[in-house]
RNA sequence: UCCAGCGUAGCUCAGGAGGUAGAGCAGGUGCCUGUUAAGCACCGGGUCGCAGGUUCGAGUCCUGCCGCUGGAGCCA
């Protein structure tokens, strides 16, 4: 007698021999097609997919006729045989609605209808962005988003993993903030009790309170922002990574974003080649993100935009047009160093002249852009009270910020990865509003 | 916020020299034992974004508004 396997999902068939074993799966139905007397229905249970084949003389009819009644989203428990099959593996020519099947499939030998959906609204047909928008509470169960949040999620988990093996602890900062963390952007506004505060769009404030208490700190978690900007590469609310260490130089976080971006891309290849496989991404793009980057300063890119034939401005800062030259330009991360002071923030440490900042920028390659940005951190007072006044920061709300370079104070520096950027750039996507579960974007936001 | 484009069936679109709508998919009913966004046959499905205007007559032309998309600025 053979054993039956319950509790058991798609993933675990991939993962594990399964062949000849009799399974009983749970899950929704993605697709039926039929030819007469054989039914092939697409099952996916959040962990992957799987062809069930349903044949008129392996079963009863009642199992038949529950496998003809069945509609996209029903919900079905299915036992059956897990049986290897050729012909199921991907064929790039042959779209096959955007699904990788396995490699194996499960000749049904039972069949339970534990919910009949109708009028699913996503079908297995062209669809326009705003629909699926409007729709992107059932939107993600398609195979091209299931594919990008598992990769999210790999990559989240990644970013934790290295920072931890670092010796980085996660020091969370505040949501809730009394006054801006970088003056020049705009805020969402909240009444709290009748005062103002503000959404934050940056924890670094507090992460360098945390680095000068913890010495390797992070904090993790969403960052806010009011910008009217309409773009792929922009949300109002997203993700951000911001690590902030004591005692480091500018050299120090270009050491440690490099290794964790390469650590990252190391562990979606380890663990997501079925999801990166579902997207069509060029794998070898990935695997030739090899430690270390490309290093150029801000003067040398101004140089290489000239070289282009683009015309650019020194002392401007980097538009899209210009990220996207530059970052065409190199098959791997380039790092962007020493921009002119005028354009960056007011806590970043100028160099000798005083006139750039030990700053960095990374740009992911093939058009991506910006995914990190960081800095060596303005340690001494006077020069941070200057540069302060210099950008009429108001000084009273940030007199606890001042107090970290009266009491203590010592070089110290880090960085922002901005995680739908990332996800964005290793799925290949061509915008940030599906490397996140339900974007925020300008004038929309639901569901 | 600025520039450009688009709003026709549940979805994706066609019609667009003004004469009151059409195809595929989805849904329904059949046929087919290896399909893979299967195929074939038949069926049901529409205040043509909203408001006004021109006209005997507007999905089609004009004006305004609304919604969406793409791009720019700003940035992660």
């Amino acid at each position: 007698m053979l054993e039956v396997i319950n509790n058991i999902t798609i993933d675990d068939i991939r993962k594990n021999n399964l062949v000849n074993k009799e399974v009983i799966l749970r899950g929704w139905v993605w697709n039926v097609r039929s030819s007469g007397k054989i039914k092939f229905i697409v099952l996916r249970d959040g962990t992957g997919f799987i062809q069930l084949v349903v044949e008129k003389n392996n079963v009863d009819n009642a199992v038949l006729e529950i496998a003809e009644k069945l509609t996209q989203e029903s919900v079905i428990e299915v036992r059956g045989i897990v049986v290897e099959n050729s012909r199921l593996k991907f064929d790039k020519n042959k779209s096959n609605f955007n699904v990788v099947f396995i490699g194996y499939e499960m000749i049904v030998k039972d069949l339970k209808l534990l919910y009949k959906t109708q009028d699913y609204p996503i079908t297995p047909k062209e669809h326009g962005i705003d629909f699926l928008l409007d729709n992107r509470h059932l939107w993600i169960r398609s195979s091209k988003q299931f594919a990008i949040l598992r990769i999210r999620n790999t990559i989240k988990n990644s970013i934790r993993e290295f920072l931890n093996k670092e010796g980085f602890i996660e020091f969370d900062s505040p949501i809730l903030t009394p006054s801006a963390c970088e003056g020049t952007t705009t805020l969402f506004e909240i009444d709290y009790f009748g005062d103002k505060m503000y959404l934050s769009q940056s924890g670094q404030l507090y992460v360098e309170a945390g680095a000068l208490a913890f010495n390797k700190v992070y904090c993790f978690g969403p960052t806010f922002r009011a910008e009217k900007s309409k773009t792929r590469r922009h949300l109002m609310e997203f993700w951000m990574v911001e690590p902030e260490i004591a005692f480091a130089t500018l050299d120090d976080i270009i050491d440690i974003a490099q290794n964790m971006i390469s650590y990252i891309v190391s562990k979606v290849l380890e663990n997501n080649l079925y999801e990166l496989l579902i997207l069509e991404r060029d794998i070898s793009k990935l695997e030739n993100i090899k430690l270390p980057f490309y290093r150029i300063t801000y003067k040398e890119a101004v140089e290489l935009l000239h070289s282009k034939g683009h015309e650019f401005e020194f002392g401007q800062d980097f538009g899209a047009p210009e990220e996207t030259i530059i970052s065409e330009a190199f098959d791997k991360p380039i790092i962007i160093t020493h921009y002119p002071k005028s354009i960056k923030p007011f806590y970043m440490k100028l160099d000798e002249n005083r006139e750039f900042v030990l700053n960095m920028d990374i740009l992911a390659p093939e058009g991506y852009g910006e995914i990190v940005g960081g800095s060596q951190r303005e340690d001494d007072y006077d020069l941070l009270l200057m540069r302060m006044k210099e950008e009429n920061i108001p000084l009273k709300e940030y007199q606890w910020y001042l107090d970290l370079r009266k009491y203590g104070s010592v070089k110290h520096a880090g960085f922002g990865l901005g995680i739908e950027r990332t996800v964005s750039w290793i799925c290949k996507l061509d915008h940030v509003r599906q490397a996140i579960p339900f974007p925020r974007m300008l004038y929309r936001y639901y569901p």
